[in-house]
DNA sequence: TCAGTGATTAGG
DNA sequence: CTAATCACTGAG
């Protein structure tokens, strides 16, 4: 099936404030149980930069949880949080250069949470290559929409600096996009 | 506004 | 070993 649009590593090897923005209209691709494959267009990112950044979880150094994102651009970084949700995080930039973009939301499915659900991302996607993988990449269909940015969200632990950079990217009109939400925008 | 829920991490 | 933290969500 049409695969032709997939995504290289030269994509994902560059700057997180880069990728991140660019991700949004991108189709996220999933290889299903029965193989089918489903996709779903990407509306809502957010970039971690690198351990100088507060937020990012790479900041507090290398321990098993973010080793993969040492290990430079187009793998997934997932992780399980609050006791219920996983969470969908692709690895950008080189080698030792610790960034990723949060996939916050894909269409119809708003929240990083309902993403991994839709997706039926667990453990198992944890350090899978986007570049090779047979059962999740992302291809680029054309689609360039228009986006705001503005602070992400959750991460108020980060401090002022940090917590304030409108790292956030995400596309207007087509999902409902949940207005006046006092943590977001 | 607030509880649920359990992996991950730092510290003793 | 213990305890705190948490890039969230849905109910009230």
């Amino acid at each position: 099936m049409g695969e032709t649009g997939r995504l290289g590593r030269d994509f994902y090897t560059r700057d997180v404030l880069e990728v991140a923005p660019e991700l949004l209209g991108k189709a996220l691709a999933i290889r299903l149980q029965k193989g089918d494959i489903h996709k779903f267009i990407i509306t809502d990112t957010e970039a971690y930069r690198g351990e100088e950044d507060r937020a990012c979880h790479a900041s507090r150094g290398r321990t098993p949880r973010t080793e993969i994102m040492f290990h430079g651009g187009g793998r997934l970084y997932v992780y399980f949080v609050y006791g219920m949700y996983w969470m969908l995080n692709i690895v950008t930039a080189g080698e030792n250069d610790p960034q990723a973009v949060l996939i916050r939301g894909v269409e119809n499915y708003p929240g990083p949470g309902k993403v991994t659900k839709a997706l039926g991302i667990d453990r198992s996607f944890y350090g899978e290559d986007l570049v090779t993988s047979d059962r999740i990449w992302i291809e680029d269909n054309g689609i360039v929409p228009v986006f705001k940015s503005g602070p992400r969200i959750g991460i108020d632990y980060a401090g002022e600096i940090w917590k304030n950079k409108p790292w956030r990217y995400f596309t207007l009109q087509l999902p409902v996009d949940r207005p006046g939400r006092e943590r977001g925008i």
